[in-house]
DNA sequence: AACATCACCAACCGCCTCAAG
DNA sequence: ACTTGAGGCGGTTGGTGATGT
């Protein structure tokens, strides 16, 4: 029983406390009274009990002399709280009242609050209604114990217009201040996190509604590549967005079509699964229609950003074509030699899908190794930093200059350019923008240079060059058409 | 017409961060 | 230094309408 009382006076004193401090976000105002410390002075000291509560032969005036520092008295109605905003205000000049109405034993008439109101108060007033002391207590220990969504009387679910009136007329007169307390002022039987959601995402005036714009599709993916998740940070960048509703769009359309176009949609790097000829040609065309569809209004970020992606699908067609010829058990170097009788490829094909002339391209043939030699297995299952693909590794690294850096390792396998497959491969897509901008310019090499046989570059500079060779993405849009 | 499945999205839930005390 | 609580965030759910069988 003695735990029991004192698991009782536990609950009164945290009663106590979320009513002041209930009280104090509606009155928007701190307490700075050191002598009215109300988490340690009052609180503490307040040790009224339910049982002195209903104790029927205990008078208030008992209760109040076994409490000495109660903050309010208890016997006269009704009990009011006062609130000092300074130190200059007192019990009885106090900036605010909470004053708690409790109809039971110790009623007062309307007018009685107004007469208590005006003579004590100088700031604010709050009057709450309980049908006794218990009611009250009940509802601030039940808010000091359960967390917002599990306060019992409050509405879930949608929300109904008149609610979304209640609710933008309240902010739209007073700001949202306290999201906690706004349900309370505002008269609205839900919780403040509903509410705030409710605004944010829903009821605030500036959010822009309907279809998301081809712009705003791509725009919210390049961020994706880079940001990941975070979608507050995302929705930063689209005004009128909010985070939710990028979400939803990601979810439930973007997702699905990076899966599509062969990209994780975690990572954006090309899925591992996904290595059929047919579907890289779609996921091809859908890049080049996304960037058909790509303005320059964006920021420069996110045109970089496509540009890999579009890198990302070329190298994506030549692998595979190099993976379906090298898996052909009737396979060899001849079917990718386009001068050679036994090519299986179209007139033209590779010369036109490579973007290549006839003498870059039969030096790049006379330049492989043999289909026995394991690099187009290294060429596809290179690791992820040989393939240098993620395009927001590039800009979190701040366009690190990984294809430069690599230009010079391949420089220096000018000797022995086949001697490891996985060391010797070069980066096949632009590790940074600025840095395959360079590379393009510097690499800008005269067609003649790639059939002279005393150019110094070897095969794996030629794929390079291949990849930053600026063949336009109207034009891979329409060969694959 | 009835039912099942899918797609969408508003809203909820729980965790995290940060500022105030 | 520690506690507390409000606000923010991202993952997930569940209701609803559309579409397919």
């Amino acid at each position: 029983m003695g735990d029991q009382k004192q698991y009782i006076m536990g609950e009164h004193i945290e009663g106590f406390k979320k009513a002041f401090q209930q009280a104090k976000q509606l009155f928007g105002m701190s307490l700075t009274d050191d002598r009215f410390n109300i988490d340690k002075d009052v609180c503490q000291d307040c040790l009224v009990t339910l049982e002195d509560l209903s104790d029927d032969e205990k008078s208030c005036q008992d209760v109040e002399a076994d409490n000495p520092r109660l903050p309010f008295p208890l016997s006269l109605p009704p009990r009011f709280i006062p609130f000092f905003a300074t130190p200059r205000a007192s019990r009885a000049q106090p900036h605010a009242l909470l004053i708690l109405n409790f109809t039971d034993r110790l009623s007062c008439k309307e007018d009685e609050l107004l007469q208590w109101k005006h003579s004590r108060l100088v700031g604010d007033c709050l009057v709450k209604n309980y049908a006794n002391f218990q009611e009250y207590l009940c509802e601030y220990v039940m808010m000091g114990r359960a967390p917002c969504s599990d306060e019992s009387g409050l509405k879930k679910g949608p929300w109904t217009p008149e609610e979304d009136n209640i609710l933008v007329e309240y902010i739209q007169r007073h700001g949202h201040g306290s999201w906690r307390a706004l349900p309370n002022l505002a008269g609205l039987n839900r919780c403040g996190k509903s509410c705030r959601l409710r605004w944010t995402n829903y009821l605030r005036p500036d959010i822009k509604r309907g279809k998301f714009s081809e712009e705003e599709e791509q725009l919210i993916i390049s961020l994706h590549a880079v940001l990941g998740n975070k979608w507050s940070s995302i929705a930063g960048h689209l005004p009128g967005r909010t985070d939710n509703e990028i979400k939803n769009f990601w979810n439930t359309h973007l997702k699905k079509k990076l899966m599509q176009m062969g990209l994780d949609p975690v990572t954006h790097r090309p899925r591992s699964d996904h290595l059929d000829l047919l579907s890289i040609l779609q996921q091809l065309l859908a890049a080049t229609n996304i960037v058909s569809n790509f303005t320059n209004t964006w920021d420069i970020n996110a045109l970089r950003l496509q540009s890999d992606a579009t890198q990302l699908a070329k190298l994506q067609l030549l692998q595979n074509i190099l993976q379906v010829l090298v898996a052909s058990p009737a396979s060899n170097m001849d079917l990718l030699n386009p001068f050679g009788p036994s090519s299986s490829l179209p007139d033209g094909f590779l010369t036109e899908v490579l973007g290549l002339d006839q003498s870059k391209l039969q030096n790049l043939y006379n330049g492989f190794p043999s289909q026995n030699q394991p690099i187009f297995q290294s060429f596809v299952e290179a690791p992820p930093q040989q393939q240098a693909l993620s395009t927001g590794y590039h800009l979190m690294n701040g366009g690190s200059n990984r294809s430069c850096m690599n230009s010079e390792k391949v420089d220096k396998q000018l000797d022995a350019p086949y001697s490891t497959p996985l060391d010797s491969l070069p980066d096949l897509a632009s590790a940074s923008p600025e840095c395959s901008t360079g590379k393009q310019m510097e690499n800008k090499v005269n067609p003649n240079e790639f059939s002279d046989p005393s150019s110094t570059s070897t095969t794996f500079e030629m794929w390079g060059d291949f990849m930053y060779e600026d063949v336009s993405d109207a034009y891979w849009k329409d060969l694959i058409e």
